[in-house]
DNA sequence: GCGTCAAATGTAATATTATAACATGAGAGC
DNA sequence: GCTCTCATGTTATAATATTACATTTGACGC
């Protein structure tokens, strides 16, 4: 699976999310309805995290609703499904780019294209569990977000 | 410098960073005004972030200011100057446990007590950096927030 | 079929967080 | 005293998110 900067068969990745995105409703008895499908798709679109208020006018002119708490319910779930992010940064979602893993996530935003990959982190075992581990504190759930410069968008400013 | 979650002289705590941001402000010609003091006071009151909004009705009480630019701008100050850091994961913001040294923040939030650590991050020379430098990614500024339970709220669930 | 229950959706209203824009004031340096 | 910069005062509004309650739909047991 691609981390979203290098270059990639994208219809295969959106394909693949969206795939496993099914396979484990049907497993799960959950119900990937057109709303939840629809969000889902929209964040597949660019590896770009979109705002929900992003998002809304395209369901409304689709028909799938058109208040806030309805995207925001499909957020709701395809996050705690483990088929989307939110960026608190940004406070913006984008689409899980390891769905069906058990991760940690960690975003690389790029702040010249907007571009934001999902790498794998995995603070429990890095450095920062370690630190935690000696303090006593047990950790639940991690926010790791770095900011900075793509590698394309360096080669832009450099040439 | 304590992380705040084991016991320590708050009073020291709180008067450590006072001076530093005076002497940091002298040094650099910059003025610690009656808001911006008085917002970083409220901010060391205890080792918790708050919302800008929970800010306000103080300064409004005071008679320092009763408009939301008032904190906001109090708040950036603060900030840009490394007096404090926000808490993305919050919407809020912490008086800094490091003031005057450069270093990347990290912050373990108690979900239980709402007490934040800042805790040094090194995510340039840690696991992170060694990755975004493999994918080359620059890296600008780092958010990194673990939430979970404290030593003393772990405690207290046990017994 | 029919009742009933849970999950999902529709909708109005409102809460929370943050910024834009422009006017006013206060002090430093000339 | 002039002017320039920085800080503050104030109004309005933008952007993000949630509460609360009504309605619909489809699964399941009877």
């Amino acid at each position: 699976m691609s981390t979203g900067f290098e270059k990639h068969d994208h219809g295969t990745c959106v394909a693949t999310s969206i795939k496993a995105a099914e396979d484990h409703c049907a497993a799960h008895k959950l119900q990937l309805t057109p709303v939840r499908r629809r969000v889902l798709e929209l964040l597949l679109e660019g590896h770009k995290a979109l705002g929900a208020y992003d998002i809304l006018p395209t369901l409304a002119a689709e028909g799938l609703g058109s208040q806030p708490p309805v995207v925001y319910r499909a957020l709701d779930f395809l996050q705690s499904n483990g088929f989307a992010h939110k960026v608190e940064k940004l406070n913006a979602w984008t689409a899980c780019m390891h769905p069906g893993e058990d991760h940690n996530p960690a975003f690389m935003i790029c702040s010249d294209c907007d571009m934001v990959a999902e790498i794998p982190a995995s603070p429990v075992t890095g450095d920062l569990g370690r630190a935690a581990e000696k303090m006593g504190f047990s950790i639940n759930t991690a926010v790791i977000e770095v900011e900075g410069t793509c590698p394309s968008c360096q080669e832009v400013k450099t040439t």
